[in-house]
DNA sequence: GCTTAGCACTCGGACGTTCCGAGTGCCATC
DNA sequence: GATGGCACTCGGAACGTCCGAGTGCTAAGC
């Protein structure tokens, strides 16, 4: 009872039952793949694979299923990389190169994802704490109110409101936060800010506030504790989803039902912290009950990270049913995070 | 056969149906709603609803169920308003007057709508085409690339590339487009371009292009493209949705399976055009086959435009199966497109 | 003229039984 | 160690039966 051969076994029942969605039994085994063996041959290093639980039988006198840890040797060592086409990879990178905006190319990485995995894409925004600032800008709202408008090198843009006339020690009501005044904060700002991240943003504009008129302290302060907590705040990251009818076909049977699975899904911050969880080198794989998350008991997860550099500031993956096809979905997650790397605004 | 006790008939096996997700027969019609009558007398009524096509049979020896034409007549005319409590519309208020910015205020309206349908909400970004233009960034990326930022009245904020050295006739290599020049640029387009609505952009635009000198224009005349463009795009028209995951609910069986439904929920564009058909005073409602989309055939679509001053900017509503609890759907979109108009940036 | 009681009729779905074949584990043999 | 043979298990398909909800119709009643 070769060691070999006994892999064999395996891959040979993951790759039929990804394919056929049934339990597969010893007989179709020697018959579809060639194994050169019989099936009393197979049943015994089934009852081997099964003792050592990598696959499992969903009730006696039933086929062999994978189980979680029997995709895992799959995908660690049995896997062989799948390249995809050169006519998909020159569609991944025209259709992401069209793209107008931040916004569109995340949507457009997510369609991707979705379409050649034919599963749920998840796809998150560049983490404003791991961006850069590129420009700070300060918008007069009349009424002592500020909009402020921070646009990262990552692409992003937020904005928030600020009321100047808040907080200890606010500007008397006569002042007047004119155009011009605006304009000479703009460009200090900016300049003392241009570039840095966030561990350093604070300590360069806490140089500004001292530079400035005693009068105007108070709002270019307010101004620094906003940008800063904007690029530092948790809640500002964001996920978006494409593909989600897939869930619904009906070759993607879950035994409990998809609710869970779209409950998960929409539970963005825990996503999202999974997600973190799993970023590393390259692609990373979680199956089944590996991803902590009960509503995802069912299913799997393929992430990568992409960035600028090899920096990493964000991460896109896949889930789907821990039954996928693991080469052809990894093959899609790394080459939608490569292209996205490379069109990412530098 | 009083005409009126017919309708009545037939809210009853609305409300009866909706309620215990079952087709209603003529005695526990007489049995739970206090009609007054005996079960032979409804079973004419009923005859007659189906005659008029208000009601059908799934088959014979099976109770009623409600047609989008009774579901249309029961929503026009017999429908009661159900305002929410005291308490909801506290819940609501506070929980949309925390949002942090309108990315924010848009995700907790969709929020909002999901948890207090138990459907799924659909919430539309301010459109871009019925924004005023608040403010006009330029911000140089160095290469004689310039960052164009759009903010508007609506708190939406666009961004887009500029290559300021493209098209014909654009500025000799030498020219420099510095802080200086570009903060002049920047006042003026302000200047000519503030609270003023798409149509009469271009025209304000123009005379700037007009009075700056000759070897900007070029420049100049690009931003001006790009805004109004920007502002014109169909394809920049955003929409969110929330709560998908109740549309696998054990209790919301659909027919042809939710493949369909969440297909047509994931096409944006056909969404959006049929919500733009829905703007309307006040809420409006499509039942069944009245939308035309056909994986929606089977759902219902209640929707309200929302906007300051009673301006539409945008439109919000929820997605359900026919056989849904229509006041109460009603109610609650309708409340949070109010509260949604009176948060909005003004 | 509308309402009601009575009654024959329909039909979907629940339940019980049978039956078949896929698949297994084990054992003796090669 | 591999294989053929064999008894055994068990899920699910197929089929028949039965029951009751619900109907439409007709004739009698208010």
């Amino acid at each position: 009872m070769s060691e070999e051969r006994r892999l064999e076994v395996l891959r040979a029942i993951v790759e039929d039952y990804v394919q056929t969605r049934e339990p597969v039994g010893s007989r179709v085994l020697t018959e579809r793949h060639g194994l050169g063996v019989s099936p009393a041959t197979i049943r015994n290093d089934m009852a081997a694979l099964e003792e050592a639980g990598y696959i499992a039988q969903p009730h006696t006198s039933a086929g062999r299923v994978p189980t979680d840890k029997g995709y895992r040797l799959f995908v660690d060592r049995l896997a062989e990389v799948r390249p995809l086409s050169v006519a998909q990879k020159r569609a991944i990178e025209t259709f992401l190169s069209e793209a107008v905006d931040l916004d569109d190319v995340v949507a457009r990485a997510g369609r991707l994802i979705a379409q050649l995995t034919g599963q749920v894409a998840v796809v998150q925004y560049p983490s404003l704490r791991l961006s850069g600032l590129r420009h700070l800008e300060l918008v007069p709202l009349g009424d002592r109110r500020l909009l402020v408008v921070v646009i990262t090198d990552t692409g992003r843009v937020e904005q928030r409101f600020l009321d100047a006339g808040a907080g200890p020690g606010g500007p008397s009501d006569g002042l007047e936060l004119d155009e011009g005044t605006l304009g000479e904060l703009r460009a200090r700002l900016n300049a003392a800010a241009a570039g840095k991240r966030l561990s350093e943003l604070a300590a360069a504009f806490a140089r500004v506030v001292d530079s400035v008129a005693p009068e105007l302290r108070p709002v270019v302060q307010g101004v620094a504790d906003l940008v800063v907590e904007t690029l530092g705040e948790e809640g500002e990251e964001r996920i978006v989803l494409a593909g989600t009818a897939n869930l619904a076909r009906a070759d993607m049977r879950f035994e409990q039902g998809l609710s869970p699975v779209l409950e998960a899904l929409e539970e963005q911050v825990v996503l999202l912290g999974l997600l973190t969880e799993m970023a590393a080198d390259g692609v990373a794989v979680r199956i089944g009950h590996e991803n902590r998350l009960d509503g995802l008991a069912e299913t799997s997860v393929v992430a990568s990270g992409y960035g600028t550099d090899g920096d990493t500031v964000a991460i896109l993956g896949s889930v789907g049913p821990t039954r996928m096809d693991y080469p052809g979905t990894i093959a899609a997650v790394r080459a939608v995070a490569r292209y996205l790397s490379r069109v990412l605004p530098s």
